[in-house]
RNA sequence: GUCUCCUUCGUCUAGUGGUUAGGACACCGGGUUUUCAUCCCGGCAACAGGGGUUCGACUCCCCUAGGAGAUGCCA
């Protein structure tokens, strides 16, 4: 049997972690099996539909790599794949099971709707549509409909006996009838079909194999099943994998932080670090191994190494994971990366400059294995590129260490770094390791006062090659003007 | 409230009747180091509880508890 699954994402925000989660399960799952994976966007709610999430749904999947075989811009020969494109088939089959005696029209106003759900809720009874429409008598129905009075068409779900189904995942699951949300609309007074028709007319038609996605659907899987029967069609195979929860353990969403894929990226995330990091949520190979491409991943998914619990999202070991991938890079690679960055925040010109460049050039090796995420860039390497505007008294004079002290210290270290381009960095280390064992003290502490002068932080890359990229004029600049602020506050 | 699903270290997970319950992140120590980071070494830490089944249960069954999701003319 051919395998097509598909990722059916709505149009009404940023493509978020849990949903690029199933979209990559639906792709690996594709690609391992030789099957077809299948991109259809489901633009039925047109209350909340948003251009720019549309936008951001082709973005953040050709950012990610991942590409559809069917689909937008691609074609098929299942078109169109934009549900707004194809009203005229949900309302033919919407039609079609009023016909067969499936479904029936519902002219209860939305007011109506309302005024009882609130009786429901004040009498503490269980919500939901009192089946007003359900029977009415057919000349009513027609004189209403030729009155072109506002309707909607709902499914008529048996009000006895129980549907069952199978989940690959989760097994044989059993719902009572009288359990399942009751007649629920397929079609809607403006003519777009909800999620419940469109979903399992298209999944018909397309040819779904497989469906895979969150369990938070996994209550209108019997609708579906309805529905399916109501056609007297085969339902796909279904496979609900767990759902993605912030840290206290509720559906993750923005109060537990970033959540959008285009947060993570303007922040500085890799591609294939969030790949490999949020595969593995819900998701395992084995019992060690945890790093995988994505083609990789394309060639060994496989639905039985699926979790059935939920997993929370570790932001931490995302930031791990992206430090793995930052370090992999090569200084070519990690240099176009970070280029973009330090435009943004105004520390190049545009376009950067020769000397700029080769700043960068000499920069990448000092900062790549301190990087988490590319955003933090600027921060650590600002002091190349603009002079320190404040230096904090406590940082430059270290702990246990006088303003004379420090000022002796830095008048060494001024005239050691005065000789630096004439020897290469081995020696000037070697010579300030012999100074600073002179003067009694450890190189860590000789460095301190200089290493705040020249970066302005008690945190820095390496001070030697921080001082080579910046220059040693800039350098004794620096240190003098240190010398002298410290002059007059003894 | 009702229905459905879920339950191994703080977190992600391995484990499918017999293991000192393994790995990773985080955390805590230690080492390397020029600060930070990297890197290396070590440590802490789990089978929700109760009943069965069995010679033997993390593994199978039942109950309880806890958590989550769904209860829309949203998907």
């Amino acid at each position: 049997m051919s395998i097509r699954v598909r990722y059916a994402p709505s149009p009404t925000g940023l493509q978020h972690i849990g949903g690029v989660r199933t979209a990559l399960f639906n792709y690996f799952f594709a690609r391992a099996n030789k099957g077809k994976f299948i991109l259809r966007v489901e633009d039925t709610d047109r209350a909340r539909y948003s251009k720019e999430a549309l936008d951001d749904l082709f973005e953040t999947m050709h950012w990610l790599g991942i590409s559809w075989d069917e689909g937008p811009g691609v074609g098929g020969d299942y078109g169109p794949y934009f549900q707004s494109q194809r009203l005229h088939v949900y309302r033919e089959h919407a039609e079609k099971l009023i016909q067969r005696g499936e479904a029936y029209y519902c002219f209860c106003p939305p007011e109506r709707l309302k005024r009882l759900r609130e009786e429901q809720q004040k009498k503490k009874e269980s919500i939901g549509y009192d089946r007003f429409c359900r029977d009415l008598p057919q000349e009513e129905v027609s004189r209403k409909i030729k009155e072109q009075i506002p309707h909607v068409i709902r499914l008529k779900v048996p009000l006895e006996g129980e549907t069952l189904f199978y989940d690959k995942l989760l097994g044989e699951i059993k719902k009572k009838n009288r359990d399942l949300p009751s007649d629920p609309v397929l079609l809607k007074s403006d003519g777009y079909p909800t999620y419940h028709l469109a979903n399992v007319v298209d999944d018909h038609l397309m040819g779904i194999s497989h469906i895979l996605r969150a369990q938070e659907w996994l209550p209108s899987v019997p609708i579906h099943i309805h529905i399916y029967r109501a056609f007297g069609w085969e339902p796909p195979f279904f496979c609900h994998v767990p759902m993605v929860m912030g840290k206290d353990g509720q559906k993750l969403s923005k109060r537990h932080g970033s959540t959008s894929i285009r947060e993570f990226r303007e922040q500085g995330y890799l591609p294939e670090a969030l790949i490999n990091y949020i595969s593995l949520v819900g998701w395992s190979y084995d019992d060690s191994r945890e790093f995988f491409s994505k083609e990789e991943l394309e060639r060994l998914f496989t639905l039985d190494r699926l979790n059935k619990a939920p997993g929370v999202f570790d932001y931490k070991k995302l930031d791990w994971f992206n430090g793995q991938y930052i370090r992999m890079k090569d200084d070519e690679e990690l240099k176009a990366l970070v280029l973009p960055y330090l435009l943004k925040d105004g520390l190049l010109s545009n376009p950067p400059t020769e000397r700029e460049l080769k700043i960068v050039d000499g920069m990448i090796p000092l900062v790549k294995e301190r990087l988490k995420k590319l955003s933090e860039i600027s921060g650590m390497v600002k002091f190349l590129f603009v002079e320190i505007d404040q230096y904090s008294k406590e940082d430059i004079i270290p702990k246990k260490m006088n303003a004379e002290t420090t000022i002796r210290v830095l008048k060494e270290g001024r005239k050691l770094i005065e000789e630096f381009p004439k020897h290469t960095d081995e020696e000037n280390e070697e010579l300030i390791r012999r100074k600073a064992e002179e003067m009694g003290m450890k190189v860590g502490s000789f460095m301190m006062p200089i290493r705040v002068a020249i970066t302005g932080s008690t945190v820095s890359p390496p001070l030697l090659g921080s001082i080579r990229l910046l220059g040693t004029e800039k350098a004794v600049k620096r240190i003098s003007g240190v010398i002298e602020v410290l002059k007059k506050a003894v």
